[in-house]
DNA sequence: GCGATAAAGAACGCAAGCGTATACTAATCG
DNA sequence: CGATTAGTATACGCTTGCGTTCTTTATCGC
């Protein structure tokens, strides 16, 4: 005779009251792949792991994806943070802040982790990587060297310096500040980036 | 009856004729686990692994190192690549060129790989992050700092640019562009990064 | 309400990898 | 040379995690 003793993740939170199905635990399932992979990186990510924290078993997850890996592209695909508007201040200084505030906030979600932490991954798939690529670094690469050239119509920035080697400093500069010590990268220590760093680049 | 058949490692090479004892042997399972640790990470990093390597049986590892993770921490000690002269040309554009591209270089070794998955692993302990951190990734910086410290002494450096921030963004931007595509940085690269990017941020 | 469906939870077989133990053999030392 | 030390090779037990299967039970469509 089970005790019927709810196991409850390691938050100890009962298992949503009710039983889900279909669509909801789907969700839930990817949500709870994403923490996992956020919290343990992909590698000593386990699939008894998830299913902990979606609070269910390991047959719900192997009857949606036949491997690991299936699961882990499709939470990937499930998070992966929207680009967000290019913001358009008027000037050079306060779009690249705003900009790279966005990015190092996005680093810091959950979502973000897991993305950064897939990439320093040594075993998984190229599939992953490309699409963390095309549907996140590319993209944002792509606005600030937008920022760049709509700056340099302005007069702000010297024409020779919209490339994508410096369109990349700012960011650059945020992962190593992570890499340093990963305390959030408050909005000061970006405006110190783009004052001291990025702005001198510009400058005509 | 034992067959005496050489289970000789991947590469099929025959256990160095003789037997090894004492201090060659250490040596050789100290290199070999640097070369595993490059090839395949620390995560995937198996103990059976560094053995068929260095030709030779886990017992070897184990009467010598009580753990794996021991056996990570010595070979790290044992293949951290030194420092090296801090350059003096007598400008600060070549000088940064000469570290930058010695730093480029030792990435692309073996244990500059090792060194890397290293940091990008999740599962490695804090000790081995401070190692790395005090005796590669900190004087590293200092060396960057001091070259601008000197090219501000000669009035080449605007003297408010001397800061640590300033120092690691030749540093970031190769990191960067190994994490693109881990091509190695060649001299051109690192000479686009120092003209394109740290220069133009020091003149006065 | 009633049957079909699928979720929860646990058990299982399997493979990989750690760390240990053992038998044998080569190297070194007295 | 003979004894001791230490390396080679192999086998074993143990744990972990994958992927499967089974029973019980809640949810949904009718």
């Amino acid at each position: 005779m089970a005790h019927q003793q709810w196991h409850c993740g390691p938050a100890g939170c009962p298992p949503h009251g009710k039983r889900r199905r279909g669509e909801a635990l789907e969700q839930a399932i990817l949500a709870a792949a994403v923490r996992e992979l956020a919290e343990v990186g992909y590698d000593a990510m386990t699939v008894e792991g998830v299913a902990a924290r979606a609070h269910t078993g390991k047959a719900a997850l192997y009857r949606r994806w036949p491997a690991k890996e299936d699961l882990v592209v499709d939470a990937l695909h499930f998070m992966l943070p929207p680009c967000g508007a290019l913001p358009d201040t008027g000037s050079v200084r306060d779009d690249l802040v705003e900009l790279l505030s966005a990015m190092a906030a996005t680093i810091r979600t959950p979502a973000g982790t897991a993305m950064q932490r897939m990439l320093g991954s040594q075993r998984c798939a190229p599939e992953i990587l490309e699409t963390v690529h095309g549907k996140v670094i590319g993209p944002r690469r792509e606005m600030l060297l937008e920022a760049l050239r709509r700056g340099a119509q302005r007069g702000e920035v010297r024409p020779d310096a919209v490339t994508v080697l410096v369109a990349q400093v700012g960011s650059a500069m945020i992962l190593q500040h992570l890499a340093d010590d990963d305390r959030p990268v408050d909005r000061r220590v970006v405006e110190e980036i783009v004052d001291q760093v990025v702005m001198p680049l510009l400058r005509p």
